[in-house]
DNA sequence: TGTGTTTTTGTTATCGATAACAATCGTAAC
DNA sequence: GTTACGATTGTTATCGATAACAAAAACACA
C-alpha cells in the first residue's frame, strides 16, 4: 500500500535509457541530446519523480543549501534583508535555510557547527563579531562565508553591510546642526548588540568632537517597543534632562515616541527623537520619525548577488559598504517653545 | 593545502573499531558500551569529526528537517509562532527551515514540491486552504503535516490553530455590545488571507444577526500599517461614516488609528477601532487598541509538541483549537462626545 | 564446566544520486 | 569508402553514512 517514492532508476527503466541520462536531463546539464531530454522530463513528470537532493548533494559532497544567521524576525529589519536575498537565490537554485540567533554568538556558534553538517553552499552570517570557534570552523570547512549588515577591514570572505559608526556620526552631526546639546542614547545591555553599540559611539564620536557627552541609558528588555518606552520613563527621572533621545533603532524609537506623547513632552519642541533604520510604520506616523534609512532589501539583493557569484566562480569585490541616508523627519528640529497643545492619540 | 573533512571511516580507524561501532556512538544509540562510546566521541570530538548528515539521512531515508511555511515573516506574528517552535523542535534534534508564501498559494505548492526532495521529517503549513497539488503531493508522500494557525473539520494530517470565524464573532459581539452600529472591515484583496476572511465573516455574522450590515473597505496592498492608513482614508468618504472599524490585524489598526488621528477623529469618541493579535505595540501605545490576543508563543510550542510526539510514534490529538480572548482595550467604548482635543504624537 | 542467553562488535548490502571515464553513434573531410 | 572527431549514451566507482544480519565476547545458571 505503501506508494514507494519513484526514483531515477524507474525513471530510467520507463524511458529505456540509462541513468546518467536521467541525472543530466533532470539537471539540465550538458550531455543529452534535446530530444531524449524533452522525452525523459515529460516521462519524469508524469510519473511524478522528484529527485532525491540528499542523494545528489552526497554524491557533489555540495548542496544547494545556503544558511542565513540573523539575531531576530521579530522586527521587519532582518526580515527584509532575508527577503531581498531569497529571491536571487532562490532564482539561482538554492534552497535557504534560516536561523535566529537572538544577538547570542554562542548560539550562532553551535548553529555553524550544525549546518556544516549538511555540506551547505554558503553561510550568511549578520554582523563581523563572531566568536574564535565560528572563525576557526569556518577557516578549515571549505564554504563560502558571507558577513551581511556590518563592515570590517578583516572579512572572513564575502561582505556586504553598513558602516555603523558611521552612521552614528552622520546623525550625531545632523543632532548637533539641529542645535541639540544634551543627548543621550537609548539602548539594551551593552554587548548584546555590536551594530547599536557602533552607532552609539559614532554619535558620542560626533557630539564629542563638539566638547559633549552623551548619555547612556540601558534597557535589559531586547530590542523592542517596551525597551524604547522604558528607557525614555527612565531617562526622564535623570538629573538634567537631556533635550533629544538617539535610539538604538526605530522600534526603540517608536516606543519612546509614545512615552513622550504619555509623558506630554512636546516632540520635537522639548524633545527631539531619532531612530534607525526608516521602518515602513513611518509612513504612518503622524510625525516622521527622524532616522537613518537603511537600504535593507537592496542590501539583501546585493549580498545574494555576490554570494551567486562567488558561488560560480566569479569573484568580483569581496566587500561593499552601503549607503545610509537620513530622513529628517519631523521628531527632530527647532526647539519651539510655543504652546503645548494635549495628547490625543 | 585542503582540510579534506575527517569522516567517519577516519575515526573509526583512529581508534581502533568499526564505523558502525563510531556510528552507533555518536549518535548514542544502543549497541556500543558505555566505555567504548566515550572513547569514540572523546576521539571524535578530539579529531573534529562532524557527521555529513546528507549521507546519514540518505541512509535513514528521512532526514530531521521540519520545513515551515508561513505567510510573511514582516510582521512579528508568525515569527513568534516559529519562535515558539523551533525551540522544542531543535530541543528534539529537529532542524528548521522557514518558508515564507507571501500569502500565495502557488507559491506555497512550489515550496511543498521542492521541499519533499530533501526528505523532511515532517512539513508545516499554515492554515488549511492548499492547492489541490498540495494535498496531492501530501497525500502520496509519507510526510507528517502540520497545519497552523487555522483549524478546520479535515485536517490533512496534525492541525492546531484558532478558529478564526469564532473569533470574529467574538468580536463583532463585544463591538456591538459597546453600542456600535455601522461597521466597516478593512482589509486586503479579497482571498489573500483566508483566515483574515474568515473573521471578517465572524463580525458580519454578529451584526448580521443584529440586523446590521457590515461595510467592506479592501486596499490592494500587503497587510501593512499603510493598508490600513489608507483605508480608513477611504472610509472615511463613504456616503454614511462607519463608527467603528474592524481591521484585519493590528497592523492595519496601528495604520488606521494613525490615519484617524490625522484626520482629527476622536477614538474611541467618535470612532471605534478593532484589531487582531494583540501584538506588543500595545504596550506603549498612549492608548491600548481593542482587539483580539491570539497565543501565539504558545500555538507555536503547543504545534511542535504534538508534531514531536507524532514523529516519535505517539500520536495522541490531531487537532487542537486555541483559545482567543478579547482584550477591551481603549479604542472602543462609551461614544464620548466631549471636547476633542488636537493631536499631539 | 558446558550450554544458553545477552551484550558488544563487525560485515555486507543499500540509500539515490553524480563524477570520471569508456563506448558508441553520426557525420564531415579526405 | 575510410578515417577521425565531436556529440551522445552507458558503465563503474564513489559520496558518507545506516540497517540488517552475523560473529564474537561476556555473562548466567544449572
Amino acid at each position: 500500500m505503501e506508494p514507494k517514492p519513484t526514483k531515477i532508476e524507474d525513471v530510467a527503466r520507463a524511458a529505456g535509457v540509462s541513468i546518467m541520462s536521467v541525472s543530466r536531463a533532470m539537471r539540465g546539464v550538458e550531455g543529452v541530446s534535446e530530444a531524449t531530454r524533452d522525452r525523459i522530463t515529460g516521462i519524469a513528470a508524469q510519473m511524478g519523480y522528484v529527485p532525491n537532493r540528499l542523494a545528489g548533494s552526497l554524491a557533489q559532497a555540495t548542496s544547494s543549501l545556503v544558511c542565513i544567521s540573523v539575531p531576530t524576525l521579530f522586527d521587519a529589519v532582518f526580515a527584509e534583508i532575508v527577503a531581498g536575498m531569497r529571491e536571487t537565490l532562490l532564482h539561482a537554485g538554492l534552497e535557504t535555510i534560516i536561523e535566529t540567533s537572538d544577538y547570542d554568538p554562542d548560539r550562532e556558534a553551535s548553529w555553524v557547527e550544525r549546518m556544516i553538517t549538511w555540506s551547505p553552499a554558503a553561510l550568511v552570517l549578520s554582523g563581523v563579531d563572531h566568536t574564535e570557534d565560528v572563525r576557526e570552523r569556518l577557516r578549515s570547512a571549505e564554504i563560502t562565508v558571507m558577513e551581511l549588515w556590518d563592515v570590517t577591514e578583516s572579512p572572513i570572505d564575502l561582505c556586504v553591510g553598513l558602516d555603523h559608526r558611521d552612521a552614528g556620526l552622520q546623525m550625531g552631526q545632523h543632532l548637533i546642526d539641529q542645535g541639540y546639546r544634551n543627548p543621550a542614547y537609548i539602548g539594551i545591555t551593552k554587548g548584546r548588540d555590536p551594530r547599536a553599540e557602533k552607532r552609539m559611539q559614532g554619535v558620542a564620536d560626533a557630539f564629542g568632537k563638539n566638547g559633549m557627552d552623551l548619555n547612556v541609558i540601558r534597557t535589559e528588555a531586547a530590542p523592542s517597543f517596551e525597551a524604547g518606552y522604558d528607557g525614555v520613563m527612565r531617562a526622564l527621572a535623570l538629573p538634567s534632562r537631556p533635550d533629544v533621545f538617539y535610539f538604538l533603532n526605530d522600534h526603540l524609537a517608536v516606543g519612546g515616541l509614545m512615552a513622550c506623547d504619555t509623558a506630554g513632552l512636546e516632540v520635537p519642541g522639548e524633545m527631539g527623537i531619532a531612530g534607525f533604520n526608516g521602518l515602513n510604520i513611518n509612513n504612518v506616523l503622524p510625525r516622521r520619525l527622524t532616522t537613518s534609512i537603511t537600504p535593507r532589501a537592496l542590501m539583501g539583493k546585493t549580498a545574494a548577488r555576490m554570494l551567486v557569484a562567488a558561488l560560480r566562480g566569479v569573484r568580483t569585490e569581496h566587500k561593499i559598504t552601503m549607503p545610509v541616508t537620513i530622513d529628517p523627519g519631523a521628531t527632530t528640529g527647532p526647539k519651539l517653545t510655543g504652546s503645548k497643545p494635549s495628547a490625543q492619540l
